[in-house]
RNA sequence: GGACCGUUAGCUCAGCUGGAUAGAGCGCUGCCCUCCGAAGGCAGAGGCCAGAGGUUCGAAUCCUCUACGGUCCGCCA
C-alpha cells in the first residue's frame, strides 16, 4: 500500500465529483496533480496542488477550486481536516488510524513498499564491464555497487531485471595482457624479464605465469607470438574473469549474464547490426573533419565507413571502421546493443565511468536507430572516487603496485561500509571516500548509524521475547498503537517508504534510498531517546505484554523497513553489533 | 573551438515530473548515560541556492547568456 497514492486517488475522485456536479468543467487533465508530504509538518500530513494546477484550464481561481475540493474531501473519514493555504495549496490532516494502518501494513504485508510500478517490464542493467586485464579496483567499485543496487531497486519496484557484464575481450588490451602473462611465464622459467611501456607489471599475473608453465612446460619459451598469443590470450582472459568474479563476489555483486565482446567477431553479428543500420540509410563512406581547436599533430583526412549518428542527436558522425578496414571499438558496441534489443528488453541501462561521457550521445543514437526509437537507453555516468586517509590522498596496494583493489578495500573497511558510502552520493557527483572516517563507528559514519538502529530494535525485541512476550509480527500488528506525537512522527516517515521507492526507481537513483534510511533512523533515534528520560516512553513495558506489543509494533516496523532498504543497497541489517 | 557534468551553510553534500519560511551530517557553542544498546539524543549559531535575464500563480529546480571548476573530443577500449 502507498498512502500517498491512496489519497491521490481520493483527490482525483473528489475532482471527478466536482466535475459531475458542474463545479468544474469536463475534460481536465489530472496528470500534474500531486499529493505529497508538505515540507513543514505544521502544514498537515499531505498537500495537494490540484487547485493551482487546474486553475488555468478550468478558468477558475485556485482558492475557489480548493474550497470546493476541501468540502468533498472532508466527507471521507480518513481526512480529519482540509485547509486552503498559500496560493491554493490544500493541506490535509489524516486521522490517527491512518498511521496505525501503516504499521499494520508493514507488519502484515509480505513486502511493504514493494511496487508494481515496473509492471514486469524487462530491464537490462549493464555494469562493471571492465577490461579483463586485472583485478577490480576502487575506480570500478563504485560503478559495480551502483549498478548492483540499481538493479535491486528496479526489481523491488516491479521490473524484471537482468544484470549484465560486457567483457571487453575483443580489443588490443587483451593482447597486451597475453604478452604480460608471457613475460611472467618466462620469469617462471628463470628468465630475467622487464616490462616494456604499456604492459601490465602487476604482481597478480605471477601465479598465471606459474600456472602456464605447469600447463605447457617450456613449449612457448623462445617462440614467437604467432605460436602462443591466441592461446595465452584465452587462458589469461578466462583467469582474469575468474579473478574479477571473485572480487565482485567480495563486494556482494553478482551478475546474470557475462557477454563476450569477442563472441561478436567472426560470427557475423557485427555485420548484421551494421547491415540493420545500413538498411535505414545510416551507413556511408566519408571523411570526418578534424576536431576544431585540438587537431592532432598527425591529422590527415581519411575516408572511413561512418555511422550517421547525427540523424539521432549526435554532434558528428562516428567511424565504425578504421582506415585499414577493421572495426573500431564502436562497431562491436553497436552489435552488443543490437543483441540486447533483439533479446526483447523494454529498457536498457548502461553504467559507465564519467570519462566515457563523450560516448553517451553516439550510444544513444545507435540504440535509437537500431530500435527505431522504441527501446529507451539510460546511460548512468559514475563520477570518480577520491580515496583519502584522514583527508590526505590514500596510497596502498598489496596486490598490484599502483592501484588500490576492491579486495584491499573490503579487507580494510568491509563490504557494508563500501557499499553504503558509495551509495550516499548521486552517481554523477564526485565522491570523497576517507578510509579512516569509514572505519569509525560513530555518527560520522552513516553505515553504522543505520545498522545500529536496526540492532537496537532487535535488542528490545529480544529482551521482550526473553520475558515471554509474543513478538510475532501478527501479534504486534494486532496490538499496534501510537500513543504519542513522537510515535506518529516515526510512522509518517514509514508511510513515505513506498513513495520513495518509486521516485528512486523512476529516476534510477539508488542514493535516495540511503538518504531515506538515514532520515528514518534519525526519527527513530529521537523517539528511542525519550525512553531515557521517561520510563513510560520505553518500548518494553515490563510485565505488561499488550502495552509492550502496542509500542514495539512501531519499532519492529522501523526495523522491517530498514532491513528492506539496506537489502536494496546490498548492506546487511545486523541483529546485534556489540 | 566544441560536447557533457557541476557551482546550495566554514567543510562534505541532499533537495521528489517547478510548490509554502531551503535541509542533513561533520565542525563550532552549551547540555543529557544508577544502562529498553550514548555506535545515541537535545538546544544554538551558520545561506542573496555562482551571477544576470526569461517562462510561470510560484524557480535552487525549466530556458538563455556569463563566470569559475571537472571530464572528454579521428583509426585506445
Amino acid at each position: 500500500m502507498n498512502l500517498f497514492a491512496d489519497i491521490r486517488t481520493l483527490v482525483i475522485s473528489a475532482l471527478d465529483a466536482l466535475v459531475s456536479d458542474g463545479t468544474l468543467p469536463e475534460g481536465l487533465d489530472y496528470a500534474n496533480v500531486t499529493v505529497e508530504p508538505p515540507r513543514d509538518a505544521a502544514h498537515g500530513d499531505m498537500a495537494t496542488n490540484a487547485a493551482m494546477v487546474l486553475a488555468k484550464p478550468a478558468k477558475m481561481k485556485p482558492r475557489d477550486i480548493a474550497e470546493a475540493l476541501a468540502a468533498k474531501l472532508t466527507a471521507d473519514d480518513r481526512i480529519t481536516s482540509a485547509d486552503v493555504a498559500g496560493p491554493g495549496f490544500l493541506n490535509m490532516a489524516l486521522g490517527g488510524d491512518a498511521w496505525t494502518g501503516i504499521l499494520q501494513a508493514v507488519l502484515t504485508q509480505p513486502a511493504f513498499g514493494k511496487s508494481t510500478m515496473g509492471q514486469g517490464l524487462r530491464v537490462n542493467v549493464e555494469y562493471v564491464s571492465t577490461n579483463p586485464t586485472g583485478p577490480i579496483h576502487v575506480g570500478h567499485t563504485r560503478g559495480a555497487v551502483f549498478g548492483d543496487a540499481l538493479a535491486s531497486l528496479l526489481a523491488y519496484a516491479g521490473y524484471d531485471v537482468t544484470r549484465e557484464y560486457y567483457i571487453n575481450d575483443g580489443g588490443s588490451q587483451v593482447d597486451t595482457l597475453a604478452r604480460s602473462v608471457y613475460l611472467r611465464y618466462l620469469e617462471a622459467h628463470g628468465v630475467d624479464i622487464a616490462f616494456p611501456e604499456g604492459t601490465y607489471p602487476g604482481d597478480y599475473l605471477i601465479p598465471l605465469g606459474e600456472e602456464l608453465k605447469d600447463k605447457v612446460g617450456d613449449g612457448y619459451v623462445d617462440q614467437g607470438e604467432d605460436v602462443w598469443l591466441a592461446d595465452i590470450r584465452t587462458f589469461a582472459t578466462d583467469a582474469m574473469m575468474d579473478l574479477i568474479r571473485a572480487d565482485l563476489a567480495l563486494l556482494g555483486v553478482e551478475q546474470d549474464v557475462f557477454f563476450s565482446e569477442k563472441s561478436l567477431y567472426g560470427t557475423g553479428r557485427i555485420e548484421e547490426a551494421i547491415a540493420s543500420l545500413d538498411a535505414k540509410g545510416l551507413i556511408y563512406e566519408g571523411v570526418l573533419e578534424a576536431p576544431k581547436g585540438k587537431t592532432p599533430d598527425d591529422w590527415e583526412p581519411r575516408e572511413q565507413t561512418l555511422f550517421k549518428s547525427t540523424a539521432h542527436g549526435d554532434d558528428v558522425d562516428r567511424a565504425i571502421k578504421k582506415s585499414d578496414g577493421s572495426w573500431t571499438y564502436f562497431a562491436p558496441d553497436i552489435a552488443y546493443h543490437y543483441d540486447k534489443i533483439e533479446r526483447g528488453y523494454d529498457l536498457l541501462i548502461d553504467v559507465f565511468g564519467r570519462d566515457h561521457g563523450g560516448y553517451v550521445k553516439r550510444m544513444n543514437a545507435a540504440v535509437a536507430a537500431l530500435s527505431d526509437g522504441k527501446t529507451p537507453l539510460d546511460i548512468k555516468l559514475i563520477a570518480i572516487v577520491k580515496l583519502l586517509q584522514n583527508g590526505q590522498e590514500f596510497k596502498m596496494s598489496k596486490r598490484a603496485g599502483t592501484f588500490v583493489t576492491a579486495a584491499d578495500m573490503v579487507e580494510l573497511v568491509g563490504r557494508d561500509a563500501i557499499r553504503f558510502i558509495m551509495l550516499t552520493r548521486k552517481n554523477d557527483a564526485p565522491l570523497d571516500f576517507d578510509v579512516e572516517v569509514v572505519k569509525q563507528t560513530n555518527n560520522d559514519n552513516p553505515v553504522y548509524y543505520v545498522q545500529y538502529a536496526h540492532a537496537r530494535v532487535c535488542s528490545v525485541i529480544q529482551k521482550a521475547e526473553a520475558a515471554g512476550m509474543d513478538m510475532s509480527d501478527a501479534a504486534l500488528a494486532a496490538a499496534a498503537r501510537l500513543d504519542h506525537e513522537a510515535d506518529v512522527t516515526v510512522a509518517k516517515k514509514l508511510a513515505e517508504w513506498p513513495r520513495l521507492v518509486e521516485i528512486a526507481a523512476r529516476t534510477n537513483e539508488p542514493h535516495r534510498i540511503a538518504f531515506y534510511l538515514s532520515e528514518l533512523t534519525a526519527r527513530f533515534n529521537t523517539r528511542y531517546s525519550m525512553g531515557r528520560d521517561s520510563d513510560a516512553m520505553k518500548f518494553l513495558q515490563e510485565g505488561n505484554t499488550s502495552e509492550s506489543q502496542a509500542k514495539i509494533a512501531l519499532i519492529r516496523a522501523v526495523a522491517v523497513v530498514l532491513s528492506a532498504g539496506l537489502g536494496i543497497l546490498g548492506v546487511t541489517a545486523p541483529q546485534e553489533m556489540r
